[in-house]
RNA sequence: GGCGCAGUAGCCAAGUGGUAAGGCACAGGUCUGCAACACCUCGAUUCACCGGUUCAAAUCCGGUCUGCGCCUCCA
């Protein structure tokens, strides 16, 4: 039974699907307007775990995340470059894609692009009007938010405390609108913005029916899950409970999932601290994989930290999961025995153990900080239960294991073994006659020609391995 | 002002009524010609502070201090 956190009833809830054994969510994605950075990554991270949790858990998962494709970011950015706001969005969703890869971020099911769905959207917004819930005023089209009743259960605000933020918003001189708390569905273009053709004027759609709509396209009037940054709690995502539970007469969403934030050195990434820091530039640094871990070692509804020192420390930890892998599969080639002993069998079925912790960890809530304790539990167990003496069968059970769970985390730990290249093996070669012989000047010359060439060598009691840089 | 979150070893971080998981760093050890790598071993009588409830609290209740988020575009 997996139990997760629903915003909605701020209560740890069993998940029980619309239809059985399979889960229809929605992540609200990235406006690109240029290189996502670490904080964008999170969301990606934790959902995408999640995801791969449910499919673990033998459930169909449709995921269906878009790209908001059209924003005022997009078309200052688009100004600034005097290039048009397509080509903009085009080359940021491009490159965002990349950075997906490298933090083995599955692809969705679908990627909806907001300026492929103009015309779902201006449905939806007519039939808010026809129902009464919206108002066109010289071109704009406002949610009427008094009309909801349930305005605010998402959020947990009550209309009377968000009237406080009044009196600035009519300041600013909305004044067209009936209530300050209405938002724009629809608004009219400016001189030189991107336009689509609307019954009430040429301009393009608010960003919360976006999401509405693209939710309802590719996966229905209902959902089970939709989850986003909690940042997105208020307006976002109480908005679309708006739109969409009032234009399609049901409840929208059945769980709606949060993470926190990622701060760093302690404070708010803002572009006036100056300290935005993108997935591009962790990657110079470090493989993306490592990013992922680190963000996966705490819970997701908790704030998390980003500085050079966690990074460096989840490098290491990744690198100990990774060298119990490694380690596995230099003994498995070297096995004498192959098939499986009484007392391996018995060893193995003891790893059963850890399995049940780290389901255990995932069904409450996706606690990944315990399921990647249960893996570095397996891990001391593998490190302290194989030997040369180990049959090939065992090894390799293991590893699947191990293998297995770490998928689940998105956490690539088995990686494609490249081939030993001739001249590098006959280097090698020659140095263990060098060693062998005592001439250590000429075994450390190789050594040292290797390394020049990004080649590692590690002389462990097992024999010589090697390694890139 | 309204709503909400957090404070656990040097650092990160689980645990939310039954007597403190895990990781990094440090230190010791195994291995080794040396080095590097790898592996093993090792740390909290105590969970910000003060009261209270209970046979029993890091966990529940009240208060204090500190840090943070949302309420405006933001993952």
């Amino acid at each position: 039974m997996i139990e997760l956190y629903n915003t909605l009833s701020r209560k740890k809830e069993e998940f029980v699907p619309m239809e059985e054994g399979k889960v229809r969510m929605y992540v609200c994605g990235p406006t690109v307007y240029n290189l996502i950075h670490i904080g964008n990554a999170r969301p990606m991270i934790v959902f995408d775990t999640v995801r791969r949790y449910f499919e673990y858990k033998g459930y169909d998962v449709n995921f269906v995340s878009n790209f908001t494709d059209v924003d005022d970011k997009i078309i200052k950015k688009a100004i600034e470059e005097g290039v048009s706001a397509d080509e903009i969005s085009k080359r940021y969703i491009a490159e965002c894609k990349k950075d997906m890869e490298g933090m083995n971020i599955k692809p969705a099911t679908k990627n909806p692009l907001a300026t492929e769905e103009i015309c779902g959207m201006v449905d939806m917004i007519q039939t808010l009007i026809d129902k009464g819930y919206a108002y066109e005023k010289n071109g704009t089209v406002y949610y009427r938010t008094r009309k909801f009743e349930d305005y605010g259960k998402l959020s947990h605000k009550n209309l009377d405390d968000l009237r406080s933020g009044e009196r600035a918003l009519l300041v600013t001189g909305e004044d067209e609108k009936e209530d300050p708390l209405d938002f724009v569905l629809w608004k009219p273009k400016k001189e030189g913005e991107p336009f689509w053709e609307s019954p009430w004027s040429e301009g393009r759609p608010g960003w919360h029916i976006e999401c509405s709509e693209m939710s309802k396209k590719y996966l229905g009037e209902q959902i089970d899950i939709h989850a986003g940054g909690e940042d997105l709690v208020f307006p976002h995502h109480e908005n679309e409970i708006a739109q969409s539970e009032a234009a399609n007469g049901k409840e929208f969403a059945k769980y709606w999932m949060h993470n926190a934030f990622l701060n760093i050195d302690n404070k708010k990434m803002s572009k006036s601290l100056g300290n935005f820091r993108t997935v591009r530039e962790i990657s110079e640094q470090y493989d993306l994989q490592v990013l992922r871990f680190f963000m996966l070692s705490a819970h997701y509804r908790s704030p998390l930290n980003f500085s050079a020192d966690l990074m460096e420390a989840s490098k290491n930890g990744l690198e100990r999961i990774v060298n119990a892998a490694e380690n596995l599969k230099f003994r498995m080639k070297n096995a004498k025995e192959e098939a499986f002993t009484e007392a391996e069998q018995e060893a193995y079925a003891k790893t059963e153990e850890f399995v049940g912790k780290f389901e255990a960890a995932m069904d409450d809530d996706f606690n990944t900080a315990d399921a990647v304790a249960a893996v570095f539990d397996l891990v001391k167990y593998i490190n302290t239960n194989t030997s040369e003496e180990s049959s090939a069968e065992y090894l390799k059970k293991l590893l699947e294991r191990l293998t297995k769970l770490c998928d689940v985390l998105g956490l690539i730990v088995d990686k494609e073994e490249e081939m030993l290249a001739e001249d590098i093996e006959k280097m090698i070669e020659e140095r263990q006659a060098a060693r062998k012989a005592k001439d250590f000047a000429k075994a450390d010359a190789i050594r040292d020609e290797l390394l020049a060439k990004g080649i590692i060598l590690e002389d462990t009691r097992e024999g010589v391995k090697w390694k890139k840089a």
